[in-house]
DNA sequence: CTCCCTGCAAATGCTTTGCAACTAA
DNA sequence: TTAGTTGCAAAGCATTTGCAGGGAG
């Protein structure tokens, strides 16, 4: 269930504050991209945000697309998820959660937290600690 | 618990039946890789077997392990894993089952089916199935 | 003789990097 | 001024494709 947009002034607001939050210039571009990744549907590719920032925007660099990006991954502020060989999605919900995936159209969707449980969980190998847990469930368009 | 090398007489006469099961023609190059994939360990980039390849073999193409390995897959011989953006993991065991992965190393480990189980699993949006479930979970070395 | 495998090199597509112009404090 | 950003083009990498030579049936 995406959240509805939101209101674009707020989303600017918003936007900026979080850049800041996290010590990142809030220059133009960036605040557009994270407009977008406030605003929209939270799994987009880099090629999407791109076609996004161009139609509402003008002019923007692949480049600066794909850096921005990178800073806000090791910011924090995105996640990278890398289900698909040949493209990259970029998940604006960090918290810890999980995904259905569209197997035709290669869309991801968040499962919340709280609708997933294990009954059980493998022993780790000797000598490692469990960092995360990732869920991917498959779906398909049913007959 | 990756199990043990089997002789290689054995490999060699068993990826020879694998591949004529499938309808693919037993050349040298793919019984070759198919033995790599029956006696080592179940998880290998193309790279990976690449190299192996070229020490107990002599010339390959790269191009060629690419195709082989791509024509296992569509044989179902193979199944493709994308954990990682840059390199893609080719796992021969094809029945459902989940992963650890290192985060250090990039290396992945069976977890067999009946050591995981799930409590609740989310509801499916309207009109898809389920097609498959995949588990990694991120391990490191403990502190 | 005819497929279709194989290897090389070139092409592809996503992502990164080098670098010069630019912009804001 | 000065560090940090941006855009363009070129570079990098994993993977795919085109094509000529070669081998198996």
């Amino acid at each position: 269930m995406p959240s509805e947009p939101i209101p674009v002034g707020e989303t600017l607001a918003r936007a900026r504050a979080i850049l800041e939050q996290h010590g990142v210039r809030p220059t133009s571009q960036r605040l557009h991209i994270a407009e977008i990744l406030l605003t929209q549907p939270r799994h987009l590719t880099a090629e999407q945000i791109l076609e996004t920032l161009r139609k509402s925007q003008g002019r923007v660099s692949k480049a600066t697309v794909y850096n921005t990006l990178k800073l806000f991954v090791e910011q924090g502020l995105l996640r990278q998820i890398h289900a698909d060989p040949q493209r990259c999605v970029y998940d604006s919900l960090t918290a810890p959660h999980h995904h259905f995936r569209d197997l035709d159209t290669g869309e991801m969707f968040d499962i919340q937290p709280d609708e997933l449980g294990f009954a059980k969980l493998p022993s780790l190998p000797p000598g490692t600690e469990m960092a995360d847990v990732s869920v991917v469930i498959g779906i398909r368009r049913s007959a």
